[in-house]
DNA sequence: TATGAATGAGTTTTCATTCAT
DNA sequence: TATGAATGAAAACTCATTCAT
């Protein structure tokens, strides 16, 4: 099979896992919206649970954070890190807003007991503890007041993550529309509107006057 | 059917349904960890959606936040009734954390489209809409800075819902700790770290200098 | 429990299982429509079954058909008994088109053979049969032609059957009405219309010119 | 799946269906009967019910009667058209008699209200109009008396239909036959008779003396 | 490699019946 | 006598997976 048609299994199987559990969608599902045989995706991933492995292997690879990296940085200030962090998270979660609340669920439940330890140590926990570094570098430098730097990154990250759970909700929050069809994700005045909020709530809470 | 075994019914499949989401449980597992016998369930409750259904109406009446009065109170300022809110959330959600968790699947997906407008029409939304009405307050008394009251809102609701999303990634974060029979939703020092951060970020982010 | 009690039941259910058949209806629905305890049916009756035994047995004491007392009058011709035939069948089936309806099903299908053998030999062959003596009657004192007196009962039997089948067909075929709250039942000018028929066919196909 | 095994699917539900009825004929049974797997009949023919919407289409495309072009035909008289209706209608209704029963079930009982519509629309309902319209065209020319076309259509059809309707009944009637092994319908010599009987009746009732 | 057909184990649900009171 | 609660058995249906080609 073509890499591209895996691919775009894979893109179908988020979308649908996303909107409907991973138990609520079916493989006939899946085959039927990416118009493959039902057959072809048991032969290629091997089972349905390897299609879920498969797809946080194929996102992890196609959407590694900058994050460590940011943290070596010796060119940026720890406050300029951590805008450049607001900024790429909400970019890149907004963008992957599907695959997000994929691996949402999957914490929230924990059936694939192993899987989950896969994501969590290796997905959700190295970038909020790279998150921590930078603050506890600003904290180390001088710059930043001894603050909590564990639950301020599960602020930072909760914030955002609270948007993405729930099209309705956001919609309902942050544009007082019931408009089924309103896409708050891709709206750019919300996303600076997020940015803005985070920044202004973080600087204060960060840095020394 | 008394009512206690049906609320025992109820409180197994909160758990279950928590753990496992609401596909990846059966009622033959329900039935079988509330000892009850497996027909009697579709007798009751009438079918698995319905004792879903029966699940949020029952913790809806049964756990209201006194949020509404909270607003309307006089007595209090408006900062005082933000303290009262993060510490009455805390304890309310760390407390029903796993109904908590089961609302959130069903934000993030929606097979049951009705159901979940009914959830974040009457049970999510009044919530974050009363807390936003406290901060609106605080502005126009003069007592808060003009900071953006829905996304302040979302960060106080976002930051405690990341902490009860995943036990695995609670742990690691805030105890650095692997042992997968730590609980830290009952460790007191946790709710005191989580109130002590929510606090202190909120009144920088509030209070005029 | 009161003999009027039994007998709201069983009517209940006479339309029930008309309608629905015996196997499609349930007794919760019979017990819901009568309005009264689920377990008493099976109590009172003893089972499903048996409340369709009783049905029968109820039925052929309260609307025992007066035809063998006709084919015993020696004061009317047989011309005349056919005649009171076709207005006492039209009469009586048209009234209780239910319970003919759900003999006519309990004919067709054959799971309940015992019931089915009684039903045949108690209540639907004698009453053939009797038609049957009345024709035979008439060849013998040589007022009617030699023809076949089990086939013509047939005719008879068999066109009225076809009206009360499906009240749809009828409808449509004798009113050209495709109104579902139409009864042609309940329609004088269609029972007369019948009668004619009826008289007329056989008159001309039993009498010498 | 093989076009051979879906109607070896479908004429083993015909049997079973016309003896025990649609509501008491299960799946499994169906199965068994036919020797396939009990999940196939879903998987191929989505539900029980559909199974049944397949069955009517395949029996109402397998067996289209050729009434309609008899009515055209003008070679004929039409009281040889009545001829040739008897006895292609014996001829037909004879060897389809399950398939026939399962008809006059579903139009007794009527749980399935948009498939009954259809039958009777489609199938039932066709077939009397074409033999009304021969009696009529009959009338028309001055051959036949000026009799209910109607109703000496309802006479025709419910009369093969009383036969048809229970083994027991007809061989009692017609062959004064209690045993439970004897075919009537197979018997040539009652079909001789119905034929006779029918030709008689219908000449003597419509051709004028 | 690819796939239509097939299947066994599972699901939810419905049912007639029985039990305890 | 009467009934709300309970239950075992069986129903229809769904599913991920496998097999034969």
């Amino acid at each position: 099979m073509s890499a591209d048609k895996k691919e775009h299994i894979i893109l179908t199987a988020i979308d649908l896992f996303a909107t409907k559990g991973f138990e609520g969608t079916s493989i006939r599902e899946i085959a039927a919206a990416a118009n493959v045989n039902l057959a072809m995706i048991n032969y290629y991933f091997g089972s349905k649970e390897k299609l879920f492995e498969s797809i946080i292997e194929y996102k992890a690879s196609h959407s590694r954070v900058a994050l460590e990296e940011l943290v070596q940085d010796t060119s940026l200030s720890p406050i300029q890190k951590i805008d450049a962090t607001i900024d790429g998270y909400i970019d890149r979660l907004f963008g992957h807003r599907n695959f997000h609340r994929l691996i949402q669920q999957e914490l929230i439940t924990h059936t694939r007991t192993t899987l989950q330890t896969h994501i969590v140590n290796n997905i959700i926990y190295p970038n909020s503890r790279a998150i921590s570094h930078i603050i506890e570098e600003g904290i180390q430098k001088g710059d930043f007041k001894e603050v909590d730097p564990r639950l301020t990154t599960i602020t930072l990250v909760g914030t955002i993550n609270q948007i993405l759970l729930s099209t309705r909700y956001c919609s309902k929050m942050l544009s007082n529309s019931d408009d089924p069809d309103y896409n708050p994700y891709e709206d750019e005045s919300v996303k600076n509107r997020v940015r803005n909020h985070l920044k202004l709530l973080l600087h204060e809470h960060l840095l020394k006057k």
